[in-house]
DNA sequence: TCAAATACATTGGATTCTTATGTATATTTG
DNA sequence: CAAATATACATAAGAATCCAATGTATTTGA
């Protein structure tokens, strides 16, 4: 099973920073890889969400990045700012907070980690 | 604090067809209200967004209307079709699945109920 | 060797929401 | 009683965000 698409709209940011927070840096195919691997193959991230979600983190200011070579292959490492880093435990927070209201408004007994 | 607007998307239509699975039939102003009430003004649905959302849930049959007069306003109720409402149990499960595979991921800890 | 995987990226289109606007009736309050 | 607010429907233009498709190129493994 895969999620409709609709959910993960307004959730990837949040959870691409979050990886990003965890895992110090990452780059871009990695992170698809990862968020299917943790989540057991429900969520996947496609490309054309990917990049240019990405993309918008840096412009505002939120990731730095750095090219690598690996082989003749770059590969675009992407790192939380300290902006980023304010900016993600907001997100993640706020997160929390609208599953909980969800959680009450559906009636949707959640298991107790 | 209301939520940004991101995270409502792809979660509206599965808000209101939850509401009609308890209520059997409201109308859209009602709903509004109850959202707002039930969220402590966190989740507001703007008319905008939801005459729109149960147009289409009525042309993909999910719901079914009818009118009443109050003096001389008009009053628009709708309903759940027997399709509606098996869906209905699909949405909400979809979604309740989906929160706990963020909770995960995000590692974010739910009280219990 | 050749398919699959790795790794970046962009474009066109669909969907979904926001903001703004429009119309009209009913109720409350100064 | 006038004016503001609440009730109640609706649409239209624009922004945001995602998907599917496409493109380029290298590397790995059967």
């Amino acid at each position: 099973m895969i999620y409709s698409s609709e959910l993960i709209k307004g959730t990837l940011k949040t959870i691409v920073l979050k990886l990003l927070a965890d895992n110090k840096k990452m780059y871009g195919y990695e992170i698809t890889q990862r968020v299917k691997e943790l989540t057991f193959d429900k969520i996947q991230i496609t490309e054309g969400a990917l990049y240019p979600s990405l993309h918008s983190l840096e412009a505002d200011g939120l990731v730095t990045t750095e090219t690598e070579f690996i082989g003749k292959r770059v590969r675009k490492y992407y790192s939380l700012s300290a902006t980023g880093k304010t900016k993600t435990k907001e997100k993640v927070s706020e997160l929390a907070d609208f599953m909980e209201t969800m959680k009450f408004l559906l009636d949707i007994k959640t298991n107790t980690a």
